[in-house]
DNA sequence: AATTTCCCCAACCGCGAAGTT
DNA sequence: TAACTTCGCGGTTGGGGAAAT
């Protein structure tokens, strides 16, 4: 059937509102409420179409908009929906009360999106990227079997990874013969991390709450499943990319890793966490944790309640870069010089 | 100081779903 | 049930300010 005009566009105004259209569509809201989007305009004597008068109101005017940075604890909780629902920009904003759809897809596309590359976050699936993960794999094993090395397996591996990075792993190869002791130290590190970091996990997701969850993103988002299972190589593979990027320097970040939501953190569903002084332990250190997605349902959006711990708002990007690099243990090390390929 | 480049975000566009006739 | 209308969503754009050169 053919889509119908939302408006007449002739002699419509478009671009951005004055203070008088503001005002008027306000005056006019505030009156009579709003509902019929297509007569709206015409009643409140604006030249706009429906359509932007809705998303100039919804977007903007609403009285319960809460405007301004985002919060440590919404970013939190944009990135863990984000991972569950996709680009269902909508339903995370009924999650977020006073934010909305657009401003969330705004920071994600210009902030936390950003972010998440610069980890080496695929911001698709939340999921280590492949390519870099395939060649972390190939100079690890490299260390340990010089003699099988390790062009052959670059080529191996040529149409599934970054030409441009397949260049870069070949110039590691290079330093590494020079300098036997240089990743070998960086790999002993990572199985130190590993040790530690397998220890520290919170407390799992409990199975009927992952049940609920499911049933409430249904139809289930086709990246949730490979998500769930790929976050076990997740927890063990960030940690030897992140050794490498502290270049020998102690990792005891993982002794204070935040209270952060992958790992479990809200309070909702959970006892009150360790301090972070505490050893946190785990029968299963390879599972996802829903927990604090689970604190607002999409039927009554609340205030979040989470006791996570946070730095206060008016700290800098790079301090919100520094904690996410924490909370998601992915770093790209400084010395692969990857932005280039981002 | 002038110009260029980068970045952010309000607003627009097209589409599909849901509702109405 | 087909035709039409309205609504809402997600992707994209472009103006303007900030930062870099």
């Amino acid at each position: 059937m053919g889509r119908a005009p939302c408006c007449d566009k002739n002699g419509l105004k478009k671009g951005p509102w004055t203070t008088e259209e503001d005002e008027k569509l306000i005056d006019y809201i505030q009156k009579n409420g709003y509902g019929n989007w297509r007569t709206l305009p015409k009643n409140a004597g604006l030249q706009r179409c429906g359509k932007s008068c809705r998303l100039r109101w919804t977007n903007y005017l609403r009285p319960d908009i809460k405007r301004g940075r985002f919060s440590f604890e919404e970013e939190e909780t944009i990135i863990q929906l984000h991972s569950i629902l996709g680009n269902k920009w909508s339903a995370i904003a009924a999650r977020l009360p006073g934010r909305t759809d657009n401003e969330i897809k705004n920071y994600w596309n210009t902030h936390i999106r950003k972010r998440l590359l610069r980890m080496g976050i695929d911001p698709v699936t939340h999921t280590p990227r492949l390519d870099l993960l395939e060649l972390s794999s190939i100079l690890s094993s490299s260390l340990y079997n010089p003699s099988q090395m390790s062009i052959s397996r670059l080529l191996g591996v040529q149409s599934q990874v970054n030409p441009e990075l397949l260049k870069l792993a070949n110039s590691l190869l290079s330093s590494q013969s020079e300098n036997p002791n240089f990743l070998l130290q960086n790999v002993q590190e990572n199985e130190l991390c590993s040790a530690q970091f397998q220890n520290q996990l919170p407390p799992l997701i409990q199975p009927n709450q992952l049940e609920t969850l499911i049933q409430e993103t249904q139809p289930m988002p086709a990246n949730v499943e490979q998500f769930s299972s790929n976050f076990t190589d997740f927890n063990s593979q960030s940690c030897q990319l992140n050794t490498l990027q502290n270049n020998g320097m102690p990792t005891e970040d993982f002794a204070t890793l935040p209270n952060y939501s992958y790992y479990a953190s809200d309070q909702s569903f959970m006892d009150p966490p360790p301090s972070e002084n505490s050893t946190f332990q785990s029968n299963n250190s390879n599972n996802f944790s829903f927990a604090s997605v689970l604190s607002t349902p999409a039927s009554s959006p609340a205030p979040l309640n989470s006791n996570s711990t946070y730095i206060n708002g008016s700290s800098t990007e790079d301090e919100r870069e520094s904690y996410c690099s924490s909370m998601l243990k992915f770093e790209i090390p400084d010395i692969f010089y990857v932005n280039e390929f981002m």
